[in-house]
DNA sequence: GTCTATATTGTGATAGAC
DNA sequence: GTCTATCACAATATAGAC
């Protein structure tokens, strides 16, 4: 059987939601996302309306994707530490499918600060069960005492910045070399939770 | 004698500066720069010739803010824990004053990062000197055998993050309070750096 | 559903009086 | 230097034929 064609509305679905992560809703332009899905500016309007519409349904998308699946880690049974290696490989391996995440996520949140609160009712992310947890381990002797919500920060920083800052870093650091940091990216996975492990445990 | 007023380059700039950091590029509006400095448009560009030039004026001053003073604090001859301690807590404390700076500089170079080839000749950071003293460091052993780049790159991401990330971060883990999460982030000059020592510390 | 043509508004930039 | 008025064009959005 051939392959059935994608119809026009997942066209401009993938053709926008290429624009606006790299652009952000103030650079994208309805042209170009037009001529990426190889159709006609005014399909677009036929089929989202208004560029907000449009916009929103990428945005609504790709910030599901960007809140990081804490939970699903966190209801694991596995050990602290194995939950906190399985977020970042996880994490990390998302973001390098995803490079422009955290930028679009990151500058749109700033630019409309309002929208984040009719986000966060909208998906099921609750840290308070991860602080319970990091101060049980805290409590049971497991781990150096620290505020678990610096450490929630810490965590997810970490794993989010060589993404936001990749053409500062990669230009200062890498001599702008593609391949390098690529590599760099990869070797983050274990190195940085490594480095959460390190900076939690207790010295004998 | 009487306060001097301040000019009208002076006023422009100002207020540039702020619309151009809170909305980004493509976002800031030369009416909106006019209102803020009290003036007409027709004088910005009577002043500036033209949007990109502006733009350039404020990047430029605002791209050598961001770029952490590293040097300054590897110069000095004090420990290394004390190096991370003097540089996590000037840091921060800068963002503080200037919580936009994060998300403007990487959104920007996100979305222009051949420019980045042209910034990196126009500053001195030379991180292989930092990074050197690092490999130093392990060999004495001093601190814990790790990749020198990716210590570098925590460090800066577990400052800057907070900041880039704040609506998010604030809302979900916050409930959106301010004094909470400005409090937050004063203890922070004291948790990152405990958080890097410990991480990089040999267990005794 | 898809196109061409056009309306409409927004925005950077300039001309010219004062 | 500073203003008002205006130009020129870019960009979103719609009308209407097919």
């Amino acid at each position: 059987m051939a392959k059935r064609e994608k119809n026009t509305e997942k066209l401009i679905l993938e053709a926008a939601t290429k624009v606006f992560l790299e652009k952000g809703f103030d650079g994208a332009r309805m042209q170009e996302i037009a001529d990426k899905a190889a159709i006609n500016k005014a399909l677009v309007h036929y089929y989202f309306r208004s560029k907000e519409k449009l916009f929103d349904a990428i945005f609504q998308e790709a910030f599901v994707q960007f809140i990081p699946k804490v939970m699903d880690v966190m209801t694991s049974d596995s050990p602290l530490f194995e939950k906190i290696k399985a977020f970042v490989n996880t994490y990390i391996s998302m973001l390098i499918k995803n490079p422009h995440l955290p930028i679009f996520i990151l500058h749109e949140l700033n630019r409309h600060p309002e929208q984040m609160v009719n986000r966060i009712q909208s998906f099921g992310a609750k840290p308070e069960l991860l602080v319970k947890n990091i101060i049980k381990e805290i409590k049971k002797g497991k781990i150096r005492p620290v505020d678990p919500r610096q450490l929630i920060v810490n965590m997810i920083g970490l794993c989010i910045f060589p993404f936001a800052g990749r053409p500062i870093i990669q230009g200062v650091i890498f001599k702008n070399d593609d391949k390098t940091y690529n590599r760099f990216l990869e070797d983050r996975k274990k190195d940085v939770a490594d480095f959460i492990i390190h900076s939690i445990s207790i010295k004998k």
